[in-house]
DNA sequence: ATCGCTTGGTGATCTTGTCACTGAAACAGC
DNA sequence: GCTGTTTCAGTGACAAGATCACCAAGCGAT
């Protein structure tokens, strides 16, 4: 899943290294559905969500881009002339630079390895998307709850994400989020508090999250 | 949405059509999840479907793979060495032949048109993939249906598949889309039979398709 | 004809999504 | 401190969809 930099011959490294880095706030709006792709887009620190809003609002976490990873959306963009479908949002304040689409081709021309690294990118996301599409259509609420959470907690088994937030990185709404969590809580599995949910019985949430 | 092989130069294209051909009948399943994938496979005739399956049995279509096109999930695996997640089924009899992993590695490395063919196919999956999961987490099953009934409808109106067989392609349950169809009926915008869906009213089921 | 299989219909029940509110906590400015 | 304002969370009522457990037709083979 985490597709890294890692495996870039020097010179293609070296050539990504002499790019501007620029910086953005977290919560700053990134690219809208419909945007063009301006080039390539490589993160070097924080992480970006990709998120999928339906008409209704609603909306749902397609895959997160972190350090060392590039937004396919983009990719797709310049390859194929296809504009974004998501809007990504910078989830914490971020470092990236862009590859002008010139200098993309070229790269994409000459280096080898680099086209390795653009593809293990494109299959990474096809399969990240691929799964989220197995989890919505066929999973309960509950465990693809669980199973966030899981991921989201830190050390000590805090979760720092509000109700909504939670309903978007699922593809559900806040209201059933709130009434799971309460059902979670009434079994002894997470505390609850204002924007913050504590992982009380790792192994038994562990449990849920993987069916059964 | 169509990955055709236009745009391959010569020399690519005669490199694909020296492969030898073969056949399979329709129903036949081709790849299973958990497989390796064998080569890169290019379709002549016919059609494969795709499917994802749940654990409960309900499985959904992601893909179809048509003539001139590739299934990526098998690039997929040649590139990143992930294993299949979807089932291949052939849907009609088809015609299809394989390129040996080595052979396209050399294809990849020395034809630019070859490698932007790919990922012309990449991206269109990708695409699709992301498309059906925001048909699946944000739209109606009635909605579904309809889009579904359009674009399967022949000439004549008429949609050769089972209730089942439209549940996989909208990833939803036998019994809703009987239920669902019933509804299209009495509202005089289908007729049905066994086995057999006709479109009585295109404007409006087109209309009910694009939403509202 | 009749056995077996596929296809489709139906009621009951549970989960999930949606709507319309309410209340509680956090926060900014005075 | 207070006072609005905004953000977050809880709740009841109801609609849509999924699931389960059946049953009944249609169809093909022998």
């Amino acid at each position: 899943m985490d597709v890294a930099t890692d495996g870039l011959d020097a010179a293609t490294k070296a050539s990504l290294e002499r790019l501007a880095v620029s910086r953005a706030d977290a919560g700053t709006v990134l690219f809208r559905p419909g945007d063009d792709a301006a080039g390539f887009v490589l993160v070097h620190e924080g992480r970006i969500g990709v998120y999928l809003t339906g008409r209704s609002g609603r909306d749902i976490l397609l895959y997160s881009v972190e350090r060392g990873q590039t937004c396919i959306q983009t990719t797709l963009g310049l390859l194929g002339g296809e504009a974004y479908t998501g809007e990504g949002i910078a989830e914490t304040p971020i470092a990236f630079s862009v590859l002008p689409r010139g200098d993309f081709m070229a790269l994409m021309e000459n280096s080898a390895p680099f086209r390795a690294f653009v593809f293990r990118s494109f299959a990474g996301r096809l399969n990240d998307v691929t799964r989220l599409l197995e989890q919505v259509a066929f999973v309960r609420v509950e465990q693809r709850l669980a199973r966030v959470l899981i991921e989201r907690a830190g050390e000590d088994g805090t979760v720092h994400l509000t109700h909504q937030a939670l309903a978007s990185a699922i593809g559900s709404a806040r209201e059933v989020v709130s009434r799971r969590l309460e059902a979670l809580r009434s079994r002894g599995l997470v505390e609850l508090d204002r924007g913050l949910i504590r992982v009380a019985d790792r192994p038994g949430l562990r449990h849920l999250a993987e069916g059964e």
